[in-house]
DNA sequence: ACTATCCGCATTTTT
DNA sequence: TGCGGATAGT
């Protein structure tokens, strides 16, 4: 199968002077180099975590150490995805598709819908991002008359969404109060309910796939035998829930020990742990070191980002965190400019200062604006910075607003699409049914749910039952959703998308809205997105299904690998082929999912660019959580304050302090060479005006790489406190959340795009009769892409209709 | 069904 | 202070 002995004995290859491993300094290199064996990188702030991860990568494929089927890196963010991939490909002439690099929940989707039937799941499952969850639950409370006093729907979110991350289900979750009883209560009619429809939220597809592994041991063999080699990035991030997925994919666990078949390489930062609110576990990290007997241990505290002055600060500030597993960064610059420190009276006045500086910054220094970031605690903070900034003509940009697939009006346009796919879909179904207006109010919405209720089944199914004006109205939208999918069938992804935009009503809407054309706008581009996800090069590719025997081996090869590179040597088993709407191929009957299903788990999984553009010429507001992982080499950090920064309501659960302090120091090193820290006596907030003392945070900064400013004797006039603020929202920088999503500029080398292929003569098209060893005959309705990547859109009478992958069905026409 | 108004609430957030 | 959500009024 896989050359096993490549992987144990074998010293590797290449040159220790491979250009590969060129600029290597003597912990990259080791890094990069480590022999097989699990590891542990830790990897400071600016030290090159990326460039090891994908050095590594690139060395064990070139050493012949590693097939890329071999290879599963995993990340937290699309972003680190792409961007590992991208360096990956201009490093090495490889075929970046065998592999699998992605997010966690990217690679659950993938498996989930790789053995969709394993999993209990319907291949086309939809999945439900935080608001559609939530409205879920909204439903469901409704449905079963929840007191929303006592159990506010989002408290219920939470406590699932909590459940999950902790691998449990509602049998496992302890109940010590009545409280819980309930809750746990709802979380099992919400898992029904979500069954019951299709759909899958977030933790889901993680303790999903975590389930299908840990429960199908030839699916667990199979992958185990597969991945040899598993790399995870900021492993300081990972919850319970993803460290034990994580270990079925590794090995079978053994009395506490793991026996695992290849290797693990975690690379993380204990001091940059800053999620765990939200699940995260740095525990994960000594877990790993002791489970997986971890021999090798690697710190990356060279950096190559910040001068020494700021680099000092950041490593004196986190000496007072006690629970650390050690790390010191430095640096071979020299001390750069002091790190200036500024006591403002009013917050109006800090941001004031803070404009003034960048002001200099840019007229005096030369710094380019989108190279200077404003960082704040929180969100709150940012608004008398954007009217400092804006009464200033200073250009800005503000993240952490609605990305493209969250807008309400792309959300509505998903929904639609969504029911073209499954009707019974009734988050999609509630969200559509009244918008744009069509006269069904809350009344009859009532009178369908009692009814969908009694009768077991979904609102779309229910709406016959519904009698009298109201069951017209419903009977109506319900049939224009269904001739629409008369109507899309055989259409390409573009098509449809053009037809729900219109048939729906949404942009007649929006036209006759005075705020209107921004959202038509934006439709306009999810048309444009759609287009791009089927034509262009770059979305996700995925893996053919192979059908496995007991033990997990593939019963058969794909011959779709025969059209990959030669060169590279191919794993049995699953196999990556060209499916540029990252469609799942099913190698017993050809089937693909449909662009449009492929589209819409893009559109959740990916919900669209909220970072950087690159050259903006605007200066960054983010909160220094949205930070991680950023440089820039002017860095402003407001509201140091007790109470603000370490936050109040961080200072109550143990280690609270200690996380507020991994924030600072996220904070401190993402400045390559100025840092700007600030505070004021008196801020505005929820409307009173409350007196801070400096942050605590300042007395564990070495005085010698401060500089105090004091401000100079001021008039009334910067003081002025500010008058009608009648500014827009929309700031210079176009405001929150400016259109990231489609054409966007890549930093990276993109892939090379490989020669398309001639259409190979399948003589097959619209309209063609052909016969399927499976499903028997049917009818082409389309033919999309080209070559291996060439799919039919096909109706079978008994098995509906299916998009079949012409590389791997075996079609006959049938005339 | 849509708008006006009032109330309560206010770290951090990716998938 | 300023927003979103829920409610009451037309």
């Amino acid at each position: 199968m896989f050359p096993l002995d490549l992987l144990s004995g074998a010293e590797p290859s290449a040159s220790p002077d491979s250009p590969l491993l060129a600029h290597l300094n003597e912990e990259q290199l080791a890094a990069v180099t480590l022999s097989a064996g699990h590891a542990l990188i830790l990897a400071g702030a600016g030290s090159g975590k990326t460039r090891v991860l994908t050095t590594r990568i690139a060395w064990l494929l070139q050493t012949g150490q590693a097939t890329p089927a071999g290879i599963l890196a995993v990340t937290f963010t699309n972003k680190a995805a792409k961007e590992m991939s991208a360096r990956l490909s201009a490093m090495l002439p490889v075929n970046v598709r065998g592999m699998w690099i992605g997010t966690f929940h990217g690679l659950c989707n993938r498996l989930l819908r790789a053995h969709h039937q394993a999993a209990g799941l319907p291949q086309s499952f939809q999945i439900l991002d935080t608001q559609d969850q939530l409205s879920a639950v909204k439903r469901l409370c409704k449905q079963h008359n929840v007191d929303e006093e006592r159990f506010p729907p989002k408290q219920l979110q939470y406590f699932i969404a909590g459940c999950k991350e902790e691998g449990q289900r509602p049998g496992d979750v302890a109940v010590s109060d009545p409280d819980t009883r309930r809750k746990v209560e709802f979380y099992q009619l919400y898992e029904e309910q979500c069954q019951r429809e299709g759909v899958v939220d977030f933790g889901e597809l993680m303790l999903r796939s975590y389930e299908l592994l840990r429960d199908q041991p030839h699916l667990r063999a199979h992958y185990q035998r597969r991945f040899q080699h598993i790399l995870v990035d900021e492993f300081q991030d990972t919850n319970r829930l993803q460290y034990a997925w994580l270990k079925q994919l590794a090995g079978d666990e053994v009395e506490g020990r793991m026996q695992a078949h290849g290797s693990v390489i975690a690379v993380g930062d204990d001091d940059q742990s800053i999620y765990a609110f939200r699940g995260a576990r740095v525990g994960n990290m000594a877990d790993f070191v002791r489970e997986f007997d971890v021999q090798r241990q690697i710190k990356l505290e060279q950096n190559y980002r910040s001068f020494s002055n700021i680099l000092d600060s950041a490593n004196a500030l986190i000496s007072h965190n006690s629970r650390r597993l050690g790390k010191n960064l430095r640096t071979t610059q020299g001390p750069g400019e002091p790190v200036r420190v500024y006591e403002a009276h009013t917050d109006l006045a800090e941001a004031q200062w803070i404009v003034e500086e960048i002001r200099q910054l840019v007229k005096n220094d030369g710094f380019e604006r989108q190279e200077i970031a404003i960082l704040y605690r929180s969100n709150a903070q940012s608004r008398v910075i954007e009217t400092a900034l804006f009464n200033a003509a200073v250009p800005y940009r503000v993240y952490g607003g609605l990305r493209f697939f969250e807008r309400a009006e792309i959300k509505h346009a998903l929904a639609y699409l969504r029911l073209l796919e499954n009707p019974h879909d009734d988050t999609s179904f509630m969200r559509a049914v009244n918008f744009p207006p069509r006269g069904i109010g809350a009344r009859s919405i009532e009178l369908l749910q009692d009814a969908a209720r009694s009768s077991g089944c979904s609102l779309s199914d229910a709406v016959t039952a519904v009698p009298g004006k109201a069951g017209a109205n419903l009977g109506a939208f319900v049939a224009k959703i269904e001739v629409l999918r008369e109507q899309t069938q055989g259409k390409n992804l573009r098509q449809i998308i053009e037809a729900v935009l219109d048939a729906s009503g949404l942009i007649e809407h929006y036209r006759n809205e005075k705020e209107g054309a921004d959202r038509i706008e934006n439709l306009q581009e999810l048309v444009n997105a759609g287009e791009s996800f089927v034509t262009q090069e770059g979305f996700g590719r995925d893996a053919v299904a192979l059908p496995l025997d007991e033990h997990g081996q593939a019963l058969r090869q794909s011959p779709v690998s025969q059209g990959l590179d030669p060169s590279l040597p191919v794993l049995d088993e699953v196999l990556p082929v060209l499916q540029p709407q990252g469609g799942i191929v099913d190698i017993d009957t050809g089937e693909t999912l449909s662009p449009l299903v492929a589209f819409l788990t893009h559109a959740a999984l990916e919900a669209g660019d909220n970072q950087a553009q690159a050259g903006q010429d605007a200066v960054q507001l983010m909160t220094v959580h949205a930070s991680k992982g950023l440089e820039f080499d002017a860095v402003f950090i407001g509201g140091m304050e007790e109470g603000l920064f370490p936050h109040e309501n961080a200072m109550n659960d143990s280690g609270g302090l200690e996380e507020e302090r991994r924030l600072m120091y996220v904070a401190i090193t993402r400045a390559r060479k100025r840092l700007y820290l600030s505070h004021s006596q008196t801020r505005m907030l929820h409307g009173q005006t409350r007196f801070h003392i400096k942050s605590r945070f300042f007395d564990e900064l070495p005085e010698s790489a401060l500089k105090w400013i004091t401000p100079k004797q001021q008039g009334f006039g910067t003081f002025m406190p500010q008058g009608g603020g009648g500014y827009g929202s929309a700031g210079y920088g176009g405001g929150r959340g400016q259109g990231g999503w489609g054409g966007k500029t890549e930093t990276f080398a993109s892939p090379p795009v490989p020669p398309q292929k001639a259409a190979p003569g399948h003589g097959l098209s619209a309209g063609t009769a052909v016969f399927h060893n499976k499903f028997g005959e049917g009818k082409v309705l389309a033919i999309e892409g080209t070559g291996d990547d060439a799919r039919a859109q096909v109706n079978f009478p008994r098995h509906g209709t299916k998009w079949l992958a012409l590389a791997i069905a075996k079609l006959t026409i049938v005339d």
